[in-house]
DNA sequence: TGCAATTATATGTCTATACAACTAATGTTT
DNA sequence: AAACATTAGTTGTATAGACATATAATTGCA
């Protein structure tokens, strides 16, 4: 009855369109508490991903368009959130001496002591919560969700 | 591997980390589908709850905050979104006689039309969309995302 | 070489979210 | 009735998403 309570909502048309409706209550639910968990460090979701996949690059620089493609929202603007991460001297931008339309990224030790404190913090606590559902139910959730994008 | 080459990583810390990844872009692909169908209505994903909202009220009037309780999204700006709806002359708004604070908001013909036809496109579409999962893997989802949202 | 196509990024504009602060009306208490 | 609390809704501000357009550098090819 969660997602009836929520939206007070007791019938659904058919069982595909409650599963849409669940999905997105549960995304909106997940990124509320995330947020939440990452408002003491001064960022956002999105700047929190960029900055873990700048400190998946273990040193090596990348460009604006490469952080795009590792996002999970492609159309987002990393220009703006590269800069406001830049502005909190959280993130490094020089221009490629190569090509210099590119920008070379990469993260500041500041960014990466933040990263490390904030990922840890987030990973532990959606570790919890995820919990609630056992190893087999995580994996059956998954495949439904690799169906589903298909 | 739909997921992994979406955002070109590979390697999840933990299969807690890999399913809210997961809801994440799944959400996010919903949401682009049915962005995308409701464009030639001119409307947006949140204006066309509000306008099914304001149909299942059948000819009832209703306040404001009881819109957003059932929306998905609490915290989202009704009023705004109203007073969008209302510019596109697809909702009408009264003061409430009994107590002035109130709104009493209902769904014009021109409203109801538009959201008959916009949301059997929808239906149909999502429909379809989630028919690559059974009605028991269905099921089966929706009874995780409910335990998940517990 | 020179011009068109492509690539990398930035910017403008509209929409929406989160959350706090605000206004105005109504209820409650003494 | 006056003072205070609560309720309904609006508005301000910061963040982000979608998408089109702009700018500048580079590449490819006639």
């Amino acid at each position: 009855m969660i997602l009836e309570e929520a939206i007070k909502q007791h019938k659904f048309k058919s069982l595909q369109h409650k599963t849409a409706l669940n999905l997105y209550y549960t995304q909106a639910q997940l990124h509320s508490f995330s947020s939440g968990l990452l408002k003491p460090y001064g960022i956002s979701v999105q700047q929190f991903n960029i900055l873990r996949i700048l400190r998946g690059q273990k040193g090596n620089v990348i460009g604006v368009s490469e952080i795009s493609e590792r996002m999970i929202d492609k159309m987002s603007n990393t220009s703006r959130l590269v800069e406001k991460l830049r502005q909190k001297n959280l993130v490094q931008r020089r221009e490629c001496p190569e090509d210099r339309r590119k920008a070379e990224i990469s993260i500041t030790p500041e960014g990466l002591s933040l990263i490390n404190e904030a990922s840890g913090k987030v990973d532990q606590q959606l570790m919890d919560r995820l919990q609630i559902l056992s190893e087999e139910e995580l994996s059956t959730i998954n495949i439904l969700l690799d169906k589903l994008n298909q």
